[in-house]
DNA sequence: GTCTATATGATGATAGAC
DNA sequence: GTCTATCATCATATAGAC
């Protein structure tokens, strides 16, 4: 039978490229290395994708759309419950977990596509809600352990049930922002 | 005057490699780039070192003696009080934060040099220290969130007095571990 | 839409003169 | 110890046939 319907190669050529940069790294991964997979050739990417780092956009642009609404909804919402602020956090790390630790493995590609700074200004709004504006050094470093933890939490730990792993995720987190 | 007496350069193309590492990435620096910036040529730096891999191992050795010193130390020296585990872990990560800082920029150094198993390792035989084998979910996900947080907070903020920012770590890392 | 063939440039590494 | 000159290999990207 034949492998698809016309119109799912650029979808597959996604794919192949999401395997292949999980596997050993975006940047050790060629345009060679994604046609060889797929079973075609190099030009037949730049058919379906005007450039390496098109592609590269295209798997990540579904999390910077998703962060961004993200952070409108909270700034729209405030103030927010803690747990509830850093459950919310969790579920949007786990989402994307798939590229993020594509991101995590290779931080270049975050300053490639210019998201470096763009992480930076989430992460800075997300602390703002927790302990907000003008906080002390203990208040930057309880951030920095509560939603990190959280990102790890979500993104590394694999095969474990995720609603136990959420739980037990915002617990640890919450504790470390110290409340009494 | 002269630049130096002689017998520093291979030092001086560390510190260079350092530099350029620190400031671009491991992988977005190549030998041309240390060499020009040194003034010198490609092959002098072949005479110091016999191949790029040599030139990193080099710069990351010193760390992992050092990490595997406190490994085998501490494994000497348990049962350790967690505050005390906690703020030695710190001072490791602290003092080879620069380092550190290029690894986790590129994680794929870890793993050409090796190093990924060993890191892994090393977090274990410290978590158990904090929360015993057979770990539940829980006791995984605070390990993570304690040791993660401690070396975000020892690598990552700079510019404020190590004093001060070792104490706020080591409180906000022994907070998420949840005891009572 | 996919192919063959190729342009262009960077990389790590080496040979051999001085 | 450092140089000039060069190599093989790899990368992204393009031109044009089918």
């Amino acid at each position: 039978m034949p492998r698809q319907r016309t119109g799912d190669t650029r979808a597959r050529i996604q794919q192949t490229a999401l395997d292949l940069f999980a596997e050993r790294g975006v940047r050790q991964t060629s345009l060679r290395d994604i046609a060889e997979r797929l079973g075609v050739t190099k030009p037949a990417l730049y058919y379906h994708f005007a450039s390496r780092e098109d592609l590269l956009n295209s798997l990540v642009e579904p999390m910077v759309k998703d962060f961004e609404a993200y952070a409108a909804e909270l700034r729209a919402a405030a103030p927010i419950p803690p747990r509830e602020l850093l459950g919310s956090y969790f579920d949007l790390g786990y989402r994307h977990r798939t590229v993020i630790r594509l991101a995590i493995r290779d931080l270049s590609v975050l300053q490639e596509l210019n998201l470096a700074d763009r992480f930076i200004e989430w992460r800075g709004a997300l602390g703002e809600l927790l302990v907000g504006s003008n906080p002390s050094l203990s208040d930057v470093v309880r951030c920095m352990v509560a939603l990190g933890g959280l990102s790890d939490c979500a993104v590394m730990i694999d095969h474990e049930p995720v609603a136990e792993l959420r739980e037990a995720a915002v617990e640890a987190a919450y504790d470390s922002l110290g409340r009494p």
